[in-house]
RNA sequence: GGCGCCAUCGUCUAAGGGUUAGGACGGAGCCCUCUCAAGGCUCUAAUAGGGGUUCGAAUCCCCUUGGCGCUACCA
């Protein structure tokens, strides 16, 4: 039975690159029709927030893909304590009595790695237990294996062969001095108390993996399988942080931004994963498919932001896709709270009316407020009245176009056939070209020359909001 | 510093000894067209460098360079 985990620590909102953690962990149980476990890791007392953990939630929850078991470090506390004795009477850890702080910069700088402080390791244990009943602070220490030269080994389902020599590890912490665990020593337990089969989760772990396979001997288990991740970094190279690159490492600036969960989803599995067919547009059910740690590369994926264009074009062309896909009543469904939110009434049908309008001209939700305002709004905003001017024309021609569609319009059978014929009608009539007669219209009710095709716009519009439109407009052209 | 990992167009990637090094995004152009989109077509642009192995290397090996990660009583 395949279960795997996805572990964050809540010091933070939800990283995309932990989303992406979460999603690959996702469709691997999906796949595998195994279990998704989500772990909150939050041993750090000192460095959790209840907002943080809130955060994860929110965003784990916008990408709609659920798991199947919950559970808290935080909970578990005494599991902890207990395995963290058990090693220790079996010998694979120490008790080390040096102060909290004491001499940090030797550790590293000179030739060798700093791998633990010798006489702590050799502290006997008639010693141990004295200083210890004295009350006296300890870190309890894992004894990494020295006397020979071995060698920790394993096999990644992404990176392949990994092999390190003990002695390039050092005698990590297990148990911190006020008793608490550390990242190791409880996610180790975790792993083994809950019978995880596949640790799927950032390359940044890959070099403590040796340490944690330590502990799983010391355990008396069996390692799960690994798979480590490639990281998603930033265009400069350096590893996304919200200290130096903003809100775009956040999974929240995205829902925010009018993205489509799935969406997001399929952009994400695209960083540093390939079904290695040219598909790149996929469903959900597509994707858990074709998901496997075959497919998953082994260099850390860019992703492409800049002050510019603050989101991928690639996430923002998969978004304008999968908006153009939806069913139009969807997705009226996903717009209606985004012009709501701006503060816009309108009454569902006619969101309904104008959603296959803007369909195709929207990459995300939120572009239904610039695309599609003067469907909402009774009254225009001011605009430029040169922009009434049509092409090859001028101010006396856009005012003669307007008039006579006034008169046209209030007669007109307003639908898309009948504006049509009517209204290139009266271009002939007029002695202008087609467009010359649309592009005054459009500004018209409009209020700009970019917008949606114009038949279909009027008719949403309805002919007394069109009527209204153009009397200002002819004033305008008046004044 | 030590140890580990990585290296194909600007970006995401395909090709795991033999291809004009393929696709996508972006950019440019053309077509379509009532504007804008959408769509179609064309173009743009890459195997980090150096050595091997081989009849033949993007692909295998070594070195260099560069990048990333770990080296905490953070996770």
């Amino acid at each position: 039975m395949v279960r795997v985990r996805f572990a964050p620590s809540p010091t933070g909102y939800l990283h995309i690159g932990s989303a992406r953690t979460f999603i690959f962990n996702w469709l691997f149980a999906r796949r595998q029709k195994g279990a998704m476990i989500l772990r909150i890791d939050d041993t750090d007392v000192e460095r959790n927030t209840q907002a943080s953990l809130d955060s994860i939630f929110n965003g784990l929850n916008w990408l709609d893909l659920g798991w199947d078991e919950f559970y808290q470090q935080s909970d578990r506390l005494e599991l902890y304590r207990v395995k963290a004795w058990e090693i220790f009477a079996r010998g694979y850890a120490y008790r080390d009595f040096t102060p909290m702080n004491a001499a940090p910069e030797e550790r590293s700088s000179e030739a060798g790695a700093w791998l633990c402080n010798p006489e702590m390791r050799a502290l006997s244990a008639e010693e141990s237990e004295r200083r210890a009943a004295a009350g006296e602070p300890f870190v309890l220490r894992f004894r990494v294996p020295r006397e020979t030269e071995r060698r920790v080994e394993f096999e990644d389902l992404v990176y392949g062969a990994q092999s390190k020599a003990c002695d390039d590890i050092e005698d990590f912490a297990l148990l911190r001095s006020n008793g608490a665990p550390t990242y190791h020593h409880a996610s180790c337990v975790d792993d083994a108390d809950l019978r995880i089969s596949h640790v799927v989760r950032g390359q940044d772990h890959l070099s403590n993996t040796f340490k944690h396979i330590l502990i799983f001997e010391a355990l008396g288990v069996d390692s799960p399988l690994f798979a480590h991740l490639p990281l998603l970094i930033a265009p400069d190279g350096a590893k996304l942080s919200k200290r130096k690159h903003g809100p775009v490492v956040s999974v929240m600036t995205y829902k925010d931004a009018g993205f489509l969960p799935h969406s997001y989803v399929n952009f994400l599995c695209l960083l540093g994963w390939s079904p290695k067919d040219d598909r790149e547009k996929m469903t959900r059910q597509e994707l858990i498919e074709v998901f496997s740690f075959e497919g998953v590369n082994r260099s850390n994926a860019v992703v492409n932001f800049s002050e510019e264009d603050p989101i991928d074009p690639k996430a923002l062309w998969l978004n304008s896709q999968a908006i153009y896909a939806l069913p139009v009543e969807e997705l009226a469904a996903h717009l209606a709270p985004v012009v709501a939110a701006a503060g816009f009434e309108i009454a569902p049908e006619k969101l309904l009316k104008i959603t296959p309008l803007i369909q195709e001209r929207i990459k995300t939700l939120n572009d239904v407020l610039t695309v599609a305002d003067f469907f909402f709004v009774a009254e225009l905003a001011d605009y430029d009245t040169g922009e009434l001017t049509p092409q090859k024309g001028d101010a006396a021609m856009a005012l003669r176009v307007l008039e006579r569609a006034r008169v046209a319009l209030e007669s007109a059978e307003f639908t898309h056939d009948g504006l049509d014929s009517v209204l290139r009608a009266e271009a002939t009539a007029l002695g202008v070209k087609a467009g010359q007669m649309f592009q005054p219209i459009r500004v018209a009710v409009c209020g700009r020359k970019v917008a949606p095709p114009l038949f279909e716009t009027l008719e949403v519009l309805g002919r007394e909001t069109c009527l209204v439109r153009i009397d200002q407009a002819v004033r305008k052209l008046r004044n």
